[in-house]
DNA sequence: GTTGAGCGTT
């Protein structure tokens, strides 16, 4: 019967939320119910969960329809092991809509006065002897915040793990098609991503006259004996000074071309990198 | 199959 959740937020005004906290990602608000029922009318349970992966997000929401009830789930429920593990029962402190609770009540609408950041402070007196120190938020926070507001189009890079819950994104799936529909527009010619090209601001490809007679600007440059390729670049040696360096001083934008240096041999500019340096 | 601080849905 989980038809806790499923049609939206009931009339939280008139209820009491508990915040349950460290329930199995597994745990449903059908394993709750039973437990909570016990001490009060529940009304409604609610497990927030990941939009994207429709993973549980550890943490459930249990509404009352009488205070009283409610704390004495707190009471009795704050420390009990279910499904293994160790859950925390504590009234809810902000509503769906941010709006400030009180012993699960909502006492506010809307905190209009705080612009954005309704979690004022966290634990004042929960943190008795559960070892409840400030850690830092990090993995759910992030996985959080990025579904809530960087929408389901980022790269979720580290976010492969998904329960038995959601097979779909196990393995295969999941985002990598993401990936692959993203890049698949800009994949022309670079196959093999370990090498970059050499020269990623301008297509190295030479435009005009790269080979004249049919030679390759390396076969030329070896064929001619001196100034190899290498040696047109330096790369970070440009103090080079005995190399020779080009007569032409618009090498930089002649990628393709052939230059002349001072020894009077002609070479091919084969990339423009290498000639920028040499000016 | 995995995670583990936290506050919310047709």
């Amino acid at each position: 019967m989980s038809h806790f959740g499923r049609s939206g937020p009931p009339d939280i005004t008139d209820t009491y939320s508990l915040l349950v906290l460290n329930i199995t990602f597994r745990t449903t608000a059908d394993d709750l119910f039973p437990l909570f029922d016990k001490y009060g009318k529940v009304v409604d349970i609610f497990i927030p969960k990941d939009r994207r992966t429709g993973d549980s997000r550890g943490f459930a929401f249990v509404r009352y329809k009488y205070a009283d009830e409610a704390q004495k789930a707190v009471d009795r429920l704050d420390g009990r092991v279910v499904d293994g593990r160790e859950i925390t029962v504590q009234f809810a402190k902000y509503g769906p809509n941010a709006e400030r609770i009180h012993k699960g009540r909502i006492i506010e609408p809307v905190p209009r006065s705080r612009s954005r950041s309704p979690r004022r402070r966290h634990r004042d007196d929960y943190s008795r002897d559960r070892g409840y120190r400030r850690r830092s938020r990090s993995r759910s926070y992030d996985r959080y915040e990025r579904d809530r507001y960087r929408g389901k189009d980022r790269d979720y890079r580290r976010r492969s793990r998904s329960r038995s819950a959601s097979p779909d994104y196990s393995k295969g799936r999941g985002r990598g098609c993401y990936d692959d529909d993203r890049r698949s527009s800009s994949r022309s010619l670079s196959a093999s991503p370990a090498r970059r090209s050499p020269s990623p601001r301008r297509s190295l490809t030479p435009r005009k006259a790269s080979s004249p007679r049919g030679e390759s600007p390396y076969r030329r440059s070896r064929d001619g004996g001196s100034p190899s390729p290498r040696s047109v670049s330096p790369r970070g040696h440009p103090a080079d000074s005995r190399s020779p360096s080009p007569r032409n001083s618009d090498v930089d934008q002649c990628s393709g071309e052939r230059v002349t240096w001072a020894n009077g041999h002609d070479v091919d500019v084969v990339a423009v990198d290498a000639v920028c340096i040499c000016r």
